[in-house]
DNA sequence: CTTTTTATGGTCTTTAAGACACTTAATGGT
DNA sequence: ACCATTAAGTGTCTTAAAGACCATAAAAAG
């Protein structure tokens, strides 16, 4: 790379090629829970490249506004289902020049979580959106290296739900705690000790009770609880803590 | 964004102003353990913009070649310390029109860890390079949000610490267990429990005894250790195991 | 050869997590 | 009304990890 003394020599060179860059996207995973399967937010492509197969909500940065990368995340996402996902964190950024045929390309994905609802297809009509579930990913052939960015997603999540209880945020905003522990459950692949596990989240006080309870057809009702502010941000592991 | 449908109609309008992407970067901060202090390495600027400014010895992604983006950051530390880092790990991106004056920019962060060796500021004869101590990062001016990314670093390091050893890297290949407790107390701003922190290094089997031993002046002489091969990927903390 | 210094090991205490039985509060059938 | 069933929530003993602190080991210094 050539190096440049001044702004005035800059200016001069500044379009040759060696300041291509190549294109850059942003990438969210959107995840819930619904039904006792996670699932996540696929868009069918409309135009080339990988035109007619699924992939993720994302979409071009836009240099000519003043946006954050994390705001462009939340604005591709509030495109396709309508709201703006309570959680978002970015997960890791892709770059080579193999995974989009027009050269090289950078993507910088996203993580997010939000209460199921039903797909607001409507708003975008161009193109179609569904929920997917994570065990049936493989039935369908994905864009780019969307499905590799996934799974990378899903292992993070998974590693959350070890720790924290940001998978919360894929709940609806009043949620039970045998709820939780299922998706937690679901997340980790294997059953989890109830009295730990409520333990372990009672002891951290990031739930509030909401005084409210539900019942699921037989049985006692549960205890409807809802996060505190910020409780995404804290971890319920002693090693972890201060 | 305009949509194309095929390939035709895309490179008809690839020069289009749309595709312009923001300057693209990677910048790896590289820390070492070294009488006692985590130091980083910096880079003294000798172009526009932020000429004169200390800052990370990161640079342009190359899009003419096919290297990845971690081999970028590899390659850029190769030019200042004349060594591959034993680890190299990507931190967080870094992207707005607020972070260089040229307009948009994102940088891909990695955070990289060596062994202490003097600077090898004769390989790359323009530009000065040095170890700057962190505690005394503030005493200087760094160029772009440079100050930031380390901040962040750093801290990433720190929860690093407290389940993993992934700090030894920035120790020589042979180290004593007191040197890593050190390092770990340094990071972490408090003292550790010997006993405990022997005790979970050594049941999570990540070190080999090297059957050497090394004093320094009096005192009863420490075993060294050096990392098992990928013992930076495991934790030694019950909670995040299988 | 004793004192000093630092590394390493022993072990009791404290705290968190696992296991599992028990109680509670709802539904539904007789 | 009563009892069986179901699922939520609790009590408590056991097990495992971490903290605290003391003891021993191996070197240097005098």
């Amino acid at each position: 790379m050539t190096q440049y003394a001044d702004e005035a020599s800059f200016l001069a060179n500044y379009n040759r090629r060696e300041f291509d860059a190549p294109l850059l996207t942003v990438d969210p995973v959107l995840f819930t829970y619904h039904q006792a399967q996670l699932k996540v937010l696929l868009v069918e492509r409309s135009a080339y490249p990988e035109r007619g197969l699924w992939g993720l909500p994302g979409g071009f940065v836009q240099i000519d506004t003043d946006i954050s990368l994390e705001d462009t995340a939340r604005r591709k996402l509030q495109e396709k289902t309508g709201i703006i996902p309570p959680y978002l964190e970015q997960l890791y950024t892709f770059g080579s020049n193999q995974r989009d045929k027009r050269g090289w390309a950078v993507t910088v994905a996203y993580t997010a979580l939000m209460a199921y609802q039903e797909c607001a297809s409507h708003i975008e009509s161009v193109s179609d959106v569904q929920w997917q579930p994570l065990d049936q990913l493989n039935k369908l052939t994905l864009a780019f290296d969307h499905q590799q960015i996934i799974e990378f997603a899903r292992e993070r999540l998974r590693q959350k739900a070890l720790y924290s209880i940001v998978p919360a945020y894929a709940l609806p905003e009043k949620f039970t705690l045998p709820e939780l522990q299922q998706l937690h459950e679901v997340l980790l692949g294997k059953p989890l000790q109830k009295k730990s596990f409520r333990r372990r989240i009672e002891e951290a006080e990031l739930l509030i009770d909401t005084g409210e309870k539900r019942s699921d057809g037989s049985g006692r009702p549960a205890v409807l609880y809802r996060m505190k502010e910020g409780a995404g941000g804290y971890t319920f592991v002693r090693n972890l803590e201060e």
